[in-house]
DNA sequence: TTACTTCTCGACAGTACGTCGAAAAACTCG
DNA sequence: CGAGTTTTTCGACGTACTGTCGAGAAGTAA
């Protein structure tokens, strides 16, 4: 259900119409959901019948599964140093949160309408479980370590309290009008949750 | 788009078929989303021909509507404790979040897949805003009282962290196959996002 | 019975999906 | 160039689901 059936390989005037779908499709999603998104439109908006449309995609899924795998690299880049790193360190979690934010901004809609989708949609289901999991292994680790060390007080089980923050990040991110905005205060807050009591700024609030 | 069509007033034989109409969503959703299901199904389920379905809902999402409306109250209930109360009441805290879990445990696919169907929805969209709201301002309320009072550090603004707050708990509680598993991993975690460090007792991890 | 409301359903029209097979366009190689 | 092959295109078709309409059956009350 995510390969293209009909075509092989050879760089090619079919190569031109398969971006020109998966432009169009990144266009549509980011004003409405896919369920809302006819195969019509996106044969359209790459100038093809709708029958064509079948050659290069099997469904509208699959075209959405594409997007999001070209799109799964950005997502967990730059978050190296923070998990790779020990204690709180609060600016290299913003350095890993920050870029993440943007990616919601510029693709929040598309991120968003997929995850929503993804339960009831293995190929989906599947896309997320793999992101989901690439972060939480090694926040966990991450945790685990800290714990060992005596920096992070001891608490929910580090792979339960990794998927918490797993699942408050996105959420947050994929409900709010201005992710970036958000970073601040999810920095904080992952911090707390992973550590209680850490010397934090606070501005007067 | 949320009331019935046909029916006014008068406890009769229609009013079993739409209880039965109910009943078959409710029994349906528990297996698979909104979308998956079909107006047949739902019309077979109260052994009415599909379009007798018609004269009860005008759509499928309505009766989803009606469902969620009717499990509204329960979602709130038990909460008062914890919001009325102030400082890091663990109890409290606890007693807010089993019987949330319960009903999760119980009707969570349903939820979940409201939840999912939202965005792209306006009535489903209400209700979730309703329900979040109705949460969020209480407990933005407690917080900034507990902050007032010195029992709470300052940190992200209260309406903000209040809204995190609901995010990861509606988040944990709609991917989790177990919730009621999860609630105390959810008290400690929530108490540490709104006091960072208090007294908790650590089962040794 | 009559008159009225409540309820039921078959028939129709609309929209979107996905498949098939014929054929046009592009490319290959002699 | 031109015959053979592969790539690409599309119209026609069958299917599934949705929502509407109007005729009429069933229930209720005088």
């Amino acid at each position: 259900m995510s390969t293209p059936p009909g075509r092989r390989r050879g760089p090619s005037k079919g190569d031109r119409r398969e971006r020109a779908i998966l432009e169009t499709a990144r266009t549509l999603l980011a004003r409405k959901p896919l369920a809302d998104i006819t195969i019509d439109e996106l044969a359209a908006g790459a100038e093809i019948s709708r029958s064509s449309f079948y050659f290069y995609f099997d469904s509208k899924l699959s075209v959405l599964v594409a997007l999001l795998h070209g799109m799964a690299g950005e997502l967990g880049r730059d978050a190296g140093p923070w998990l790779d790193g020990a204690g709180p360190d609060t600016a290299a979690l913003r350095e890993a949160l920050t870029p993440l934010a943007r990616l919601w901004r510029e693709h929040g809609r598309m991120l968003a309408g997929a995850l929503a989708a993804a339960p009831g949609c293995p190929p989906l289901a599947q896309w997320r479980a793999e992101l989901r999991s690439a972060h939480v292994d090694r926040l966990a680790a991450r945790i685990a370590r800290d714990r060992a060390a005596g920096l992070a007080p001891a608490g929910p089980a580090p792979r339960v309290l990794a998927g918490l923050i797993d699942d408050l990040r996105t959420a947050a991110l994929a409900g709010s009008a201005d992710p970036e905005a958000l970073v601040d205060d999810l920095v904080t807050v992952e911090l707390r949750m992973i550590y209680a009591d850490f010397a934090e700024d606070h501005p007067a609030g």
